[in-house]
DNA sequence: TGCAAAATAGCACGATCGTTCGTTTATTTT
DNA sequence: AAAATAAACGAACGATCGTGCTATTTTGCA
């Protein structure tokens, strides 16, 4: 039988179903794990849109219904990327600088790790920004993925700024929206002036970007 | 004989022709620029990568080969959008701001242009940013072109900055190629924000920013 | 080891892409 | 007016797109 022989119409959604059961190694799993790796290394450079099954079942040495088969429609895919890029961003960024304590120590860790993950990703791009660009008029389950995610990580940051100011690291009539939308913009000029400009010294703009606006507004 | 009849190869070139000689109403030179007109429309919404000949000859009512002979090219097409959309924009932005006094109140105005303009084509968004996620890795000329273009705007805004630091409305220590980079940071978050988030309340927030920016570099 | 189920391949489809070519229609020049 | 040039069209090309089928192979379990 056909594994794409679902009632019909409905494309299938085989989606979260990471072995509900104890052994996660059926042979499926790990192949769709290698297809989402490498889809995630091909959207980064060419974006969620330029992403196509073609080049993706070339890449993964597979046929293309073979990759197809494991998502059921495109947007599938490109949401199982998005997820991914989630999964790896909060493991890269969020959880390393909660061990920095409470406050300001906290905020600098987490736009250090974003910062740095921007910069190291130079040559990979960002999905969050050009995913921002690509779906920003476009409705859908992507958009929607794309905008959960970010919106996830952006209150992760205003949390952080609201304890530090909470701890008194920051003086108490601080506006904690208006911060957080100020360091987005360094992070945006820094994946646009050294990604696509190559401007030279971006990072160390990005820095003393962060370090201005703490200062603005911290006791003393 | 055929239009495209030449040498052979090489993708015609019409270009840059704008009527060397006096009269400018060629027949062909208005229907372009209805072309280019549309062209425009189309990019601003779905960006340069997603701006077809087919979409666009439905759109401007004509034959998909008609609106290719005026091109040679899908890639002189996309040139022929930017340059078409560099020069409105200088025509809003930075013109009008030219009329203000040199320093603050200069910089004021294109920032305040820029940020009008920013967010009054929220529903259309801004080729610059959208082409450099595009093409920030697809080397060749149309990303050679956005490239110039964005150049020639960011030294146009260091200039102003320059000027007032001159004319001592800024610290004599203030670093304008850093303000500049600040500047352009708050733009980027208001069109991440605003088009993409649809967080309420982003212009505010830019304009805050700006101000924090400024208090922050003025003497007294 | 055998068998059902899952995973992958193969092939074809309709659509759309940029581009080429030959022809026809408009416009301009003589 | 005719002759020459420019502009626009229509049809076709090879490629690639996402997706739908039907086989075939591989896998995991009895």
């Amino acid at each position: 039988m056909s594994v794409s022989a679902s009632p019909r119409r409905t494309p299938r959604l085989p989606v979260a179903d990471t072995a509900r059961d104890g052994r996660a190694s059926q042979k499926g799993q790990q192949t769709k794990a290698a297809i989402v790796d490498a889809a995630l290394g091909l959207a980064t450079h060419i974006g969620l849109e330029g992403l196509s099954i073609g080049a993706l079942a070339e890449v993964a040495q597979m046929s293309k219904s073979g990759v197809f088969a494991h998502f059921g429609s495109r947007e599938e895919l490109q949401i199982s990327v998005v997820r991914e890029y989630h999964a790896r961003f909060e493991q890269e960024v969020f959880y390393p600088a909660m061990q920095a304590e409470r406050g300001l120590p906290r905020v600098r860790a987490l736009f250090d790790n974003w910062m740095k993950r921007t910069s190291v990703e130079l040559d990979s791009g960002c999905i969050y920004i050009s995913g921002a660009v690509e779906f920003d008029d476009r409705p859908g389950p992507v958009r929607d993925a794309l905008v959960g995610t970010v919106h996830t990580w952006l209150a992760a940051m205003h949390r952080a700024l609201a304890q530090a100011k909470e701890a008194g690291h920051l003086n108490v009539d601080v506006d904690v929206d208006q911060l957080r939308f100020e360091i987005h913009g360094l992070i945006l000029a820094l994946h646009y002036e050294a990604r696509f400009l190559k401007t030279a010294g971006s990072i160390e703009r990005a820095v003393r970007g962060f370090n201005n606006i703490l200062a603005a507004h911290t006791p003393g």
